[in-house]
DNA sequence: GCCGAGCCTTTTTTT
DNA sequence: AAGGCTCGGC
């Protein structure tokens, strides 16, 4: 029987919390305790025992989670039931609840959802206004400030006298005025839309009978006042979480979400998960030597029957040029002698630009990898400019992105126009495209410019009508854009060297491919469901990365969350990087404490530390120190190795040796503490 | 309006 | 090191 099969598969505890349907459920899931394996089978049990798949809500932090997930309840429920069940982000919930109710908030169907570089470019504008250009004041740091704001529900002060509440008054109508959504309203304004309207809530309640909350301890105000609008009694909810692991503060995680789990919902059941199946010993009590440092956590204890057979190493190298080196060269022999595939291999670091030197080594030894998350992909110009031409059809009204694609490519409309509009639109208080078609504003404008802006409105009119047909392929649509605009001869023209142009049309190439995929699995949500898609990153991009890409996984701490390796690598283990300057200077040590506890504990069979002397940032050789969090490791199950050192000594043997296996001999000195 | 040369800043982490 | 931005020549 399935069931019991399932349950077989489960220590106690974890049966225990797979079989308590009934009322609030605390699992605290430390690192490796199988904690996503217990919440699928519980899933499982409750279709077994007759719930309705589509009366169960399963939220996740990450997207990542939430594929994962997904994945795997359909691996485990028959007949395809799993499909039923509802799962995605606390973000991706509220855009959906979000666009069946947008009037009760305030806002238009067609309404769209403005990325961080959106919202950078709209307070750019909005800073330019209200103080000209000499103030320098940072639109990426008043967007900081505006998102904490929006969080917490701090308060930033008088419009009147306070240069940051005046941006963000501004902000506000602005955004309302586009209507648009950042990140942080769609959270509100689920909230918003549960809280004041009883018949969505009931109607929401009835549905998700059952809630289950994956990462909890990344939960922040906003996120935990919606699951107590959403969850009714009985207070069907099931958290699972680990404190150790909550490394979203900074962008509003309460810690004290799961420390006081209990103030939200009365008389939980609480259960541990403290078995780890995942690492070894060694791993696993390094792990633990460093996370006793931190103070308020909720006390548990991690061990593993598995007690391996290899230490850490904790290697120091001459640069990070050595360093991704040294890492490059024994994945790459590693592979060769224990025919370890690549994929299980993980290079992980603090920060994003730090792959760039791992994927040049990379790239020299033709070791195939995979960068994840690094949103680096929509970032790209051409892609942008794409989206930006897409959003338009879809919103007209969507200033920052009009603006982007305006003259792009170069059709004669310059910057006196598009000044000449923009000035118009905030005094007449409507959007730039509505100046653009107004007839007497294009008899204004100088007779050369005139026939470009009739052109573009044109052109903006009928891709915005066809985005309307219902059934539109977004796809196609694209390639009658890029067509009808001579998209790709201004790329051509735009390009430096000619190799630029390749990397354009392979990004245009990738888009399409990912839009053909949109417009199979989903014909109902148009246009509109594939910009919210790429907003939120959604399943697609993760699970095709994780999955389906092949090849050693370079992702950052952050990321590595929820995932786990064979042979781990964690370089860059210095003051100033790990942890972090900023964290330092804002007294977030704890936090990066625990990032460099997810780090380790991501290893399964091995481990590798390492920190370099000199470090290259702005093109220019930085002097390191090592991480202050290295001296907080008990060093029993630690092997200190230089390489530079070593690779002096044995300048004679062959490069292709690997610098693990030659260690056996370099025996460590080092005596346990 | 267009384009390129040179100057400047930039670095957490992600939905 | 690299991309964004400004300014000046066309």
């Amino acid at each position: 029987m399935a069931a019991a099969f399932g349950m077989e598969m489960l220590n106690r505890p974890q049966r225990e919390a797979a079989m308590q349907l009934d009322g609030p459920v605390l699992i605290l899931a430390g690192a490796g305790t199988g904690k996503t394996r217990t919440i699928t089978a519980r899933m499982t049990y409750m279709v077994e025992r007759g719930i309705p798949p589509r009366n169960i809500l399963a939220v996740t932090f990450t997207n990542k989670a939430a594929s994962e997930m997904k994945e795997r309840v359909n691996g485990m429920i028959p007949h395809g039931k799993g499909k039923e069940i509802v799962m995605g982000t606390f973000h991706s919930f509220c855009v959906r609840l979000l666009r069946e109710h947008a009037e009760k908030v305030g806002y238009k169907k067609n309404w769209i959802i403005y990325t961080q570089s959106e919202q950078t470019s709209l307070l750019k504008r909005i800073i330019m206004r209200l103080l000209g250009k000499e103030e320098n004041y940072d639109p990426a740091k008043a967007q900081m400030r505006i998102s904490s704001a929006k969080n917490t529900g701090a308060d930033l002060g008088d419009p009147e006298k306070d240069t940051d509440a005046a941006i963000f008054q501004a902000y506000q109508s602005e955004m309302r005025a586009l209507n648009a959504m950042d990140f942080d309203d769609l959270l509100l304004l689920g909230v918003e839309l549960l809280e004041n309207h009883a018949d969505v809530r009931e109607a929401r309640r009835a549905l998700h009978k059952y809630v289950m909350v994956d990462e909890f301890q990344d939960t922040n105000s906003v996120q935990m006042r919606l699951l107590k609008a959403l969850i009714g009694p009985p207070y069907n909810v099931c958290v699972v979480g680990d404190d150790d692991q909550s490394i979203y503060g900074w962008r509003g995680a309460e810690i004290s979400n799961i420390l006081d789990f209990e103030r939200f919902f009365p008389n939980p059941v609480v259960i541990k998960l403290e078995e780890n199946y995942r690492s070894t010993t060694p791993i696993l009590h390094t792990a633990n030597s460093l996370i006793k440092h931190n103070a308020g956590r909720r006390p548990k204890t991690l061990w593993s029957s598995n007690t391996g057979k290899d230490g850490v190493r904790l290697v120091i190298t001459q640069d990070d040029k050595e360093e991704a080196d040294m890492i490059a060269k024994e994945i790459e022999a590693a592979h060769l002698q224990n025919k370890a595939p690549w994929e299980d291999f993980a290079v992980l670091f603090r920060t994003n630009d730090q792959s760039r030197v791992l994927e040049q080594q990379f790239r020299q030894r033709r070791i195939p990898y995979r960068v994840i998350g690094a949103r680096s992909f929509f970032d790209r110009r051409e892609i942008k400019d794409l989206i930006a031409y897409l959003s338009v059809c879809h919103n007209v009204h969507d200033d920052i992105n009009l603006l982007r694609i305006l003259n792009t490519p170069t059709r004669g409309i310059g910057n006196s126009t598009a000044e000449l509009a923009r000035e118009e639109s905030s005094e007449r208080g409507c959007s730039i495209y509505v100046v653009l078609c107004d007839p007497d504003f294009q008899r204004r404008t100088p007779a050369k410019n005139r026939e470009a802006v009739r052109l573009f409105t044109d052109l903006i009119n009928l891709f915005a009508n066809s985005a309307r047909t219902p059934g539109v392929q977004v796809a196609e649509l694209t390639k009658r854009l890029i067509h009808d605009t001579g998209y790709m001869a201004y790329l051509e023209k735009q390009a430096k060297d000619p190799e630029d142009f390749t990397n354009w049309q392979n990004g245009i190439q990738s888009l399409l491919q990912q839009m053909e995929g949109y417009d199979q699995r989903d014909r109902a949500s148009g246009l509109a469901g594939f910009l919210d898609e790429i907003s939120l990153n959604d399943e697609r991009e993760d699970k095709d990365d994780i999955t389906e890409k092949k090849g050693v996984c370079l992702i950052t701490m952050h990321a590595s969350k929820g995932l786990e390796f064979p042979f781990v690598y964690l370089p860059g283990l210095e003051q100033g990087l790990m942890p972090h300057r900023r964290s330092f200077e804002e007294g977030r040590m704890d936090e990066e404490r625990r990032l460099f506890y997810v780090g380790i504990t991501r290893a399964m069979k091995k481990l590798t530390l390492s920190y370099v002397r000199w470090r290259m940032k702005y093109g220019q050789k930085q002097s390191q120190l090592p991480s202050p969090f290295l001296r907080e490791l008990d060093r029993t199950y630690i092997i200190e190795q230089d390489y530079s050192r070593y690779m002096q000594e044995t300048v004679t043997k062959e490069e292709g040796l690997s610098f693990i296996s030659g260690l056996r001999a370099l025996r460590s000195d080092k005596k346990p503490s």
